[in-house]
Formats: C-alpha cells, structure tokens, sequence
DNA sequence: TATCCGACCTTTTTT
DNA sequence: AGGTCGGATA
C-alpha cells in the first residue's frame, strides 16, 4: 500500500498531524480547516502504516450522522470496508458495551432504553408516587438534577447534600427514580454512559479487553466532552493507549448541557507527553468573512488562541439589513434568495439561520408565500412521534415484559378501561414488593383486588401482548410491525382523531412498518442481539434523523446551533438583536454572553461565500412588542467587511408599506427611533397615528416607561 | 371518557 | 402568540 497517498492533499500542519508519531494528540482545529478530514486520514495512516488494524480502533463522535460520515469516509479513503473498527456515538458506542457485557454490567440481558421523554415520565411519576408537589418540583429541573449528577459519575449515595434539606430530596428523588429504573430494566442517554464507565472501572478484566485492543482512540468535536465523557475515554485509554483529539474551543457552544470546554486544557494535563497542533488555514470561506469572524472572536478571553487565514481573496462584503420588524426581515431574505435562483444559484446553497427556533415561523410564511421549497431542520424526529412511540412500546412490553416506561405507555392507549384507579394499585403494588408494573398486573389478576371491570380490561391487556410475542419470533421485521399496529388497535385510535393530525399519524405508521422492514441490524453494531431487539435500540438511539434528500433543491432553515459542522455558499443570519442574540438569558454573564459570541462565530463561519446579517427596528414575540437594539456583535465587527443595505422605495419597502398597513402619518419620525423629551428626557418611538395636528406618538421613556403625547406639544429633539 | 378551558411557559440539542 | 398540560365538566 502507498502510504504516500493519504498525506497527499493535506497541507503542512494537516500532513503533521496526520503523521505525527502515535502518542497523545490534540489539534485544535478551527472552523473550514479541514479537521475531519484530518481525523480521517489519521486513522488512514495507522492502518497503512501497519501500526494497527481497523480492528485496535476507537473512533467517537457526538451524532449518528458524524458516525456516519466518518465510517463513510475512512472507507473511501482505504478503498475497502473497515470491519471492526468502532466508529460511532459516545452513547451507540457505550450501548455496544453493555450489551456485550450486561451481566457484568448488571443488567438484564433485554435493557430497554429511555429517551428524554420516557425519562420525564417517569420522574414525574416518581414525584407524584412520593406525594410531592408538582409545581414546586418540576419534572424538567430534577431531570436536569439527576442527569448532570449522573455527568458527573455520581449515584444518590456518592451525593454529598451538607444537610441541605432542599438537596437531600432531590437525591431522594435521584435514587427512587433510579430504583424504578433498575427493577424494570430501563437505561436513561445518560445512564448509558455512566454504566459503560463504571463496567471499565469496577470490571478490571472487562477494561483490559478493551485496553488491549483499542490502542487508538480518536475523538472529534472534543470541545463538546462532558466529564464522563472524558473520564470514559482516560479510563480506557489507560497507561498505553493514545489518543488523538480534534476540537476547536471558539466552536463550543454546548456548555450549558454539560460539554467542558477545559476538557482541551485538561487534555493536555492528564494525558502523557500530548502535543498540540493548530489549523488554521480555512478551506471554507472568503477572506472578509474571516476577517469577520477573527474581530468577533477576539472579544473572548481564555481562548487557546488562533486565528484563521485563507489564500482565497477578499470576496464580496457582508450585508447588513436594518429591517422594519420580522416579516420585512424575512422579506428581504426570501427576496435575496429569489434573485440569487434567477441569477442561476441553487436553493440548496442557501442557509437562513436564527437563534430561537420560534424566529422560523415568520421566515417560514414569506418563503411559502415565495413558493420557495425549504426545509425547516431541528423539531420532532421520527422516532420521537407520539404515535410511534405507541407502537414501539407493544413491541418493547412484549419483548421485555418488565419496561414500565412502555407498561404505562400503552396500558389503557388506545383506553381500554383501565383507569387511574386500576393503575394506582399497580403502581403500589409494584413499588412496595419491588417489582414491574406488569408483574404486578398479573399477581393483582390474581389476588382480585381489582373491581371485576378492571380486572376484565388488565387481562386482556395481558393477553394482547403476550400474543403478540409468539408471532414475533419467525416472521420478518417489517411484518412484525404491521401485526403490532393492527393488533393494538392504535389505527383505530388515531383514525377518531380529527383534522389531519390523525391521518399524519396513521401516515408515519405506514412509515414505520417501511423502516422496520427496511432495518438491516449491522453485526458490528447490534452483536448477535435478535434483530427486533436491535430495531428497537436503533429506534431509541437515532430518533430518525430524516436524511436530506440530496434529488431537491431546497433552503435550509435552521438555528444557529444546528449549523454546526455545516457550510453554505449563501448564509443568512437573521434577528441580530441585544436579547436575542445574544439571548437575554445570557446577557447577564460574562461566560454565557461568550458562548452567545461563539455561536455567532460559528454561524459567520458556515458561510462560504456571502453573509448576510439581519436585525429588526421592531420586534414581536410571544405576544410582546419589542424595540431591541441592534446586537453587541454587529459592533463587534470591522466596519470595512460591512455593508449596509438600503432598500429603494420600489423594493421590500413597499411591500412592507402597502402590505403592514403601518404606513405611518408624515412625521419625521420612525418607529425605534430614539428622542428626548424637555421633562421625560430620552425614549424611543413605539407608535404614531394620526395626522397633521391630530398625529400622536408613543414613547417608551427610560425613565418614566410609556407614554402617549400629542406631537404638535411634545416638542422632542431628534439629535442629542 | 372526551372535551374544553385556563394556567403556564417559552434558548440553544444530541443521545 | 401559540402550544402543552392538567383539572374540571358534560
């Protein structure tokens, strides 16, 4: 094999990288530098070296489709399939391990997982089940409590409350949620994780397997490692391993679900004689987008430093559209990539990003309006659907009779008589004796303790399912699928369901029939699990991510955190606004305000080409008016790369005039505009009407809030 | 058991 | 504004 080839097309720095002697790496890779890229030839080189086979490496990533790609990409390079190598998921890849080694693990051999909701149900359930009330614990924080505990390696009894009364029951919560966890076989994301870590550090013989055989450990996107994450990868890296790390710090925008950016830092620190390499020739974007980017930037303190560069030329500036409130915002946008598809461009080049996800709405009209095709990223997943999530649970009860997440789920939906009195009594029953809601389910058929209505219902609850179990085992997946929907009588369910949400559903039902047939369970992945059983992981650890269809031409929507790792010739930053990027939740610190600037960072970066930037003089939403100022960021940027656009009166202008019905009395004055006012002192302009003499103005004073004056008296200065 | 009403919330997302 | 959720009601 030519070893030459994989350094061929690499620059300096890449080609160093790539080839650097094996021992503990870390490139701090910026945006456009090529660092998957790097990562990939990396693993290229080991193995054309002869330093080790597919089968000694460890490649790990954060999304299914990072995964994919990579596994996809390695192969390309090596011209041939890299069997047993481990590409994937922090979490697909610690799944892999319990599996293999559930017993030592301590779990059941059929563990199903939870996803975020099924978690939140059931410490709901827990909350309720220990007479606490709802409001003053909410689900969502405990859930946020009991999973970063759990970031942390910690269990309810490694918890240290210092007698705080407020902790000591939320580690009370953490542990019964856990228990009910336990006793009906159940794993949380974050669970998966802590498990995998504690199978390396409890089962000493489990750890050298792996030790021994992974003696290549890479990681991408490594900025966005949570702690046990890291620890997960420092424990099996061990005295011998080595690991080879790409991240980028600028790029970290994750902090706040547990990702440490000081994990580069602490990288360098706990692992041997690490060395660290930095990319920063950009492949992506046009000099004065750079330019952009590196001023934003440099506002952040603590950074590891770098500054990106580029052989490309100057390119064309960055538009900046002042617009009169979102909808003439997103009339600009959709009028901008109008023109650029009569000008011969394609949709698909073309990214509109926002910070909330609520900000797709009004985009999303005028594109329609356009008759534009766009897709809007981020949302609910297939696999997150309420109506496949039914369907999945008969098939989960009836695999694996003790998941009282899918037990619950399903038992009276669609109903079938049994209320919340019948399940209050199972739920005791299974809580006091320690076991699953279904095993409870039979021994009250037993004991009778039921009115006979309910008992009637509950048996034939039972029997459904375990019908379904025999006809399991021969016939094929997508089959499978197809009897269970029948069968439980969810078609019927949704069919009541009026409007076309009920059809929608029974429509992805269709759907899920197709993915189960169409499900080939990797050996590599699912081991000799049975292949429903494999369905059923996949269907909890890829929530379906629908694939983009490469045959149409659409613009992408999305927000800013979802354009990470992606580029667009035409990228569109819309809503640059003090309070909303940066967000108002994190304008008052100094820390988060950073993050809200690399997020910013990352969105200028997607952009090859041209970037536009857009910020409204008047805002609405969730049903309050707002008169933002323009964003911190916008200052931030050098005047030089910035072009401000105005519109002539034949444009978005008019448009926005005829179509708003705001056209405005003849004042002099415009909306947002700032005034003072002889006894007030300075405000700005929230409303007009009226004309002439009769014309009113509405000013929101910063002293005194808002008031209605009469414009002929005000008398108010314009330029202070 | 279905449906309606009002209270409540609303940053970002993957697994 | 718009969606979700839980409780009250028919």
């Amino acid at each position: 094999m030519d070893v030459s080839s994989v350094l061929e097309s690499l620059n300096e720095v890449q080609r160093e990288a790539v080839a650097a002697p094996t021992g503990n790496l870390l490139v701090l890779a910026g945006a456009g530098s090529g660092k998957t890229r790097v990562l990939v030839h990396r693993i290229a080189w080991y193995i054309q070296t002869g330093q080790t086979n597919p089968y000694g490496i460890l490649a790990v990533t954060f999304t299914n489709k990072a995964a994919a790609e990579m596994r996809s990409r390695i192969e390309v390079l090596l011209q041939k399939p890299a069997g047993g190598m481990w590409v994937g998921t922090f979490h697909g890849l610690a799944h892999r391990l319990l599996r293999a080694h559930w017993q030592e693990a301590g779990l059941p051999e059929n563990f199903q997982i939870l996803d975020s909701d099924d978690q939140s149900r059931i410490i709901k359930r827990v909350i309720r089940s220990m007479s606490l009330d709802e409001s003053q614990y909410s689900p969502r924080e405990i859930q946020w409590f009991i999973n970063s505990q759990k970031d942390e390696g910690l269990r309810p009894q490694n918890i240290e409350t210092h007698g705080d009364p407020e902790k000591q029951l939320l580690v009370k919560i953490y542990q019964a949620y856990q228990s009910l966890c336990d006793r009906s076989g159940l794993v949380d994301f974050t669970e998966l994780l802590l498990r995998a870590h504690e199978l390396f550090r409890d089962q000493e013989q489990v750890l050298e397997i792996y030790q021994q055989r992974f003696r290549h450990l890479l990681v991408d996107e490594f900025q966005d490692t949570n702690a046990l994450q890291y620890a997960w990868l420092r424990i099996l890296a061990g005295q011998n391993g080595s690991l080879f790390a790409v991240g980028d710090d600028d790029q970290s925008i994750y902090s706040w679900r547990g990702a440490l950016v000081e994990n580069m830092q602490r990288f360098q620190r706990d692992f041997d004689g690490c060395t660290l390499l930095r990319l920063e020739q950009n492949y992506r974007s046009s000099a004065n987008i750079l330019k952009a980017a590196n001023t934003l930037i440099a506002n952040n303190s603590s950074r590891l430093g770098k500054e990106l560069w580029t052989d490309d030329e100057e390119g064309e500036k960055i538009d900046l559209y002042l617009a009169y409130n979102e909808h003439d915002e997103a009339r600009f946008v959709v009028d901008r990539v109008a023109t650029a598809k009569i000008n011969g461009n394609y949709y698909c080049d073309h990214a509109i990003l926002y910070r909330v996800g609520a900000q797709s709405r009004v985009l999303e009209e005028q594109i329609m309006q356009a008759g534009i095709p766009y897709r809007v990223f981020g949302g609910m997943r297939f696999y997150e659907r309420a109506e496949i999530k039914d369907a999945l649970a008969y098939l989960r009860l009836s695999v694996f009779i003790d998941d009282d997440a899918s037990f619950e789920r399903i038992v009276n939906t669609p109903t079938r008589g049994i209320g919340q009195r019948t399940l209050e009594e199972l739920r005791n029953r299974a809580r006091q004796d320690n076991i699953s809601l279904w095993q409870s389910a039979v021994q009250t058929i037993q004991d009778k303790t039921v009115p006979e209505r309910a008992l009637n219902a509950l048996e034939r609850f039972l029997k459904l399912i375990a019908e379904l179990r025999p006809d399991l085992k021969d016939i094929e997946l997508g089959e499978v699928m197809d009897v269970v929907i029948k069968n439980s009588g969810l078609i019927d369910h949704f069919r009541k369901e009026k409007g076309e949400k009920g059809l929608a559903r029974i429509e992805n039902l269709d759907e899920l029939v197709v993915a189960a047939s169409e499900f080939d369970a990797d050996k590599e992945e699912y081991g000799d699990m049975d292949p429903l059983s494999a369905f059923l992981s996949h269907a909890a650890l890829e929530s379906g991510d629908t694939q983009a269809d490469s045959y149409t031409d659409y613009v992408s929507l999305m927000t800013l955190h979802s354009a990470k790792g992606l580029e667009f010739e035409n990228v569109f930053i819309v809503g640059l606004e003090e309070g909303l990027f940066p967000h108002q939740r994190s304008s008052g610190d100094l820390l988060q305000l950073e993050e809200e600037r690399r997020l910013c960072y990352v969105g200028i970066t997607r952009a090859k080409v041209k970037l536009s930037l857009t910020y409204t003089q008047h805002r609405r939403l969730h049903g309050a008016e707002y008169y933002p100022q323009p964003s911190r960021f916008i200052g931030e940027l050098p005047v030089e790369v910035l072009s401000e656009v105005r519109l002539g009166s034949s444009s978005g202008l008019s448009m926005f005039t005829s179509n708003e019905n705001t056209s405005k009395s003849d004042t002099g004055l415009n909306l947002g505009q700032r005034v003072n006012h002889l006894k007030f002192g300075e405000g700005i302009v929230l409303n007009l009407e009226g004309k002439g003499s009769n014309a009113r103005v509405q000013i929101n004073f910063k002293e005194t809030g808002s008031k209605w004056l009469v414009l002929a008296y005000a008398n108010l200065q314009t330029e202070f």
